[in-house]
DNA sequence: GCCAACGTTGGC
DNA sequence: GCCAACGTTGGC
């Protein structure tokens, strides 16, 4: 089991649009390291839905439920999507302030890679998030 | 709206 | 294969 944060901007695809569709395909990554991120995703893995510019912070959970596949926005071979399934929307946001001034989190690749837009997190990174989240 | 960071493109 | 120019992302 694995774990990843996933980056959108909430004026393009929310938490909230995801919770309304239920499940979706995490289409548009056009960058080759997340994608070598979405082709390691495995059935079961949880994502972090983070939001990004607009109050950013991590806003809630997702699930892998399909692994990598041809994107269908694209002709383009290079290109993959997953399919990830609602899980929960936090009540409590992590925001990126908060992920900034932990100790605990200062590794993170949100960090230190900030326009990475699709990211492994350790477990360890996973449980404190839901720990500050109230989770 | 500005700007820093960084990935990509293209000339050599 | 290097590197400058350029475009995009994302924080503030």
């Amino acid at each position: 089991m694995n774990y990843w944060l996933i980056k959108s901007e909430p004026s393009t695809y929310s938490i909230d649009n995801l919770k309304a569709e239920k499940q979706t395909f995490w289409s548009g990554v056009r960058n080759y390291a997340a994608r070598n991120n979405m082709q390691a995703m495995k059935k079961g893995d949880i994502c972090l839905f983070y939001h990004s510019v607009t109050d950013p912070a991590v806003v809630g959970l997702a699930k892998v439920v399909k692994e990598s596949y041809q994107d269908p926005t694209t002709d383009e071979p290079a290109w993959v999507v997953v399919d990830v399934q609602f899980m929960k929307k936090f009540k409590t946001p992590v925001t990126l302030p908060q992920i900034k001034q932990d100790k605990k989190l200062a590794n993170m690749d949100l960090l230190r890679l900030s326009r990475l837009s699709v990211q492994s997190v350790k477990k360890d990174e996973y449980e404190h998030i839901l720990k500050l989240a109230g989770e």
